[in-house]
DNA sequence: GAAGAAGTTCGATGACTGTCGAACACGTTA
DNA sequence: TAACGTGTTCGACAGTCATCGAACTTCTTC
């Protein structure tokens, strides 16, 4: 065996490690409001507000699975989700409290917005 | 005489009328926040935020003139600043109420933002 | 009137975006 | 081991975006 997944057994190294996501300091106001600025994505983050984690398939998203990935990877270099391989599946959570600390108020905002 | 100033004056129409704002009911989160998603567009925003009208000059944005122009009608687009002409200026404000009333705390989450 | 000031319009340009489909990688399960 | 499920990567494509400069419109002022 000499897969990703073996060489990070061997060596004890943590499984979501290898997706990379930006240190709460480093949240940018503009990326994340950009990352919140399209009605797919949107969708995702609405779907993840109840604090849960969940798949990405467990989503019913108007779009192809390559584009559902370009958007969870969109979410996710912003700042606004968390994401961790678990198996063949890869589990999204909101990034509720580093939000609320960077700024404050913007997530309840936009969860609570009148949609149509 | 026979330009639109002159037109407007025979006919009474308010010169603020030419300019086209979405009614509060309409403004959408996904515009709203995408209009909000541009570093230039936030010093606007926040060199609104006092509450007070200016001018479209008087701000020092990091871009000509006509570059302004575009930002300020894809926020007037959005719903999120109100602008009225007087004489050869162009006067903007942040519609505040409107949303306030469609997306509560949203402004106030943005404005709040620490940046950097 | 002529000159100046404040914005707009237009075309161009390079970059980025959202979307798809096909092929691939990886872990799980029969 | 083979088949399946979940998600990624890649290339392509049409559309949008931010930016600029030059020419223009409109109002005000001298």
């Amino acid at each position: 065996m000499s897969t990703a997944v073996a060489k990070r057994k061997r060596t004890g190294e943590p499984a979501g490690e290898v997706l990379a996501h930006p240190p709460r300091e480093e949240l940018e106001l503009a990326a994340v409001l950009h990352a919140l600025s399209d009605p797919v994505r949107l969708l995702i983050v609405e779907g993840l507000a109840g604090g849960e984690e969940r798949s990405c398939k467990s989503f019913d998203l108007p779009v192809v699975k390559s584009t559902c990935t370009h958007h969870f990877r969109v979410l996710r270099d912003a700042g606004v989700i968390r994401q961790r391989l678990d198996g063949t599946t890869k589990m999204s959570a909101l990034r509720r409290d580093d939000l609320e600390h960077r700024f404050p108020g913007l997530l309840d905002a936009v969860l609570g917005a009148r949609h149509h």
